[in-house]
DNA sequence: AGGTTGACTCACC
DNA sequence: TGGTGAGCCAACC
C-alpha cells in the first residue's frame, strides 16, 4: 500500500464530531515527520470520496485555507469551534487511538 | 541537480 | 493567541 492509502485509512476512522491533526495522522501512519505529506494526500484526494477530510486540521485547530465550508461541516457535526474558526482541540480532538493500545495499521 | 512551495510542527518569544 | 524562524519532506518546476 502507498502512503496516501495509509493516510486515507486513518482519516476514514476519525469518529463523527471529532477531529485529528495532520501531525497526529502522520504519526499514526508511521512517519511522524510527514505532516505536510498528509496535507498533500488530502489535497490530492478526490472531492467526491467519502473520506471525512474535513475532520483534519492543523496543530492549532486551524482549518484548511480556501475551504470555508470546512468549519461549517465541523460545526454541523457538533465540533466546538473557537473564534475565527479554530477547532477546540482540547474538547474535540480524536483521542481514541492515541490513548489506547489499539493497532490500527498493518 | 537545485530552488520553491505548501491543507505542517515545534521552539521562542 | 499570535508572529517569527527553523526544520521538515515530497512534489513541482
Amino acid at each position: 500500500m502507498n502512503y496516501e492509502q495509509t493516510v486515507y485509512e486513518i482519516v476514514a476512522m476519525i469518529p463523527r464530531g471529532k477531529v485529528a491533526t495532520y501531525g497526529q495522522i502522520a504519526f499514526l501512519s508511521g512517519y511522524p515527520k510527514r505532516a505536510r505529506m498528509v496535507g498533500l494526500a488530502l489535497a490530492n484526494a478526490p472531492a467526491r470520496s467519502k473520506l471525512p477530510c474535513h475532520r483534519v486540521v492543523n496543530s492549532v485547530g486551524r482549518t484548511a485555507p480556501g475551504w470555508n465550508d470546512q468549519p461549517l461541516l465541523l460545526a454541523q457535526e457538533g465540533v466546538r469551534l473557537k473564534a475565527n474558526n479554530l477547532v477546540d482541540l482540547d474538547h474535540c480532538q480524536w483521542e481514541g487511538i492515541l490513548l489506547g493500545d489499539t493497532t490500527i495499521l498493518d
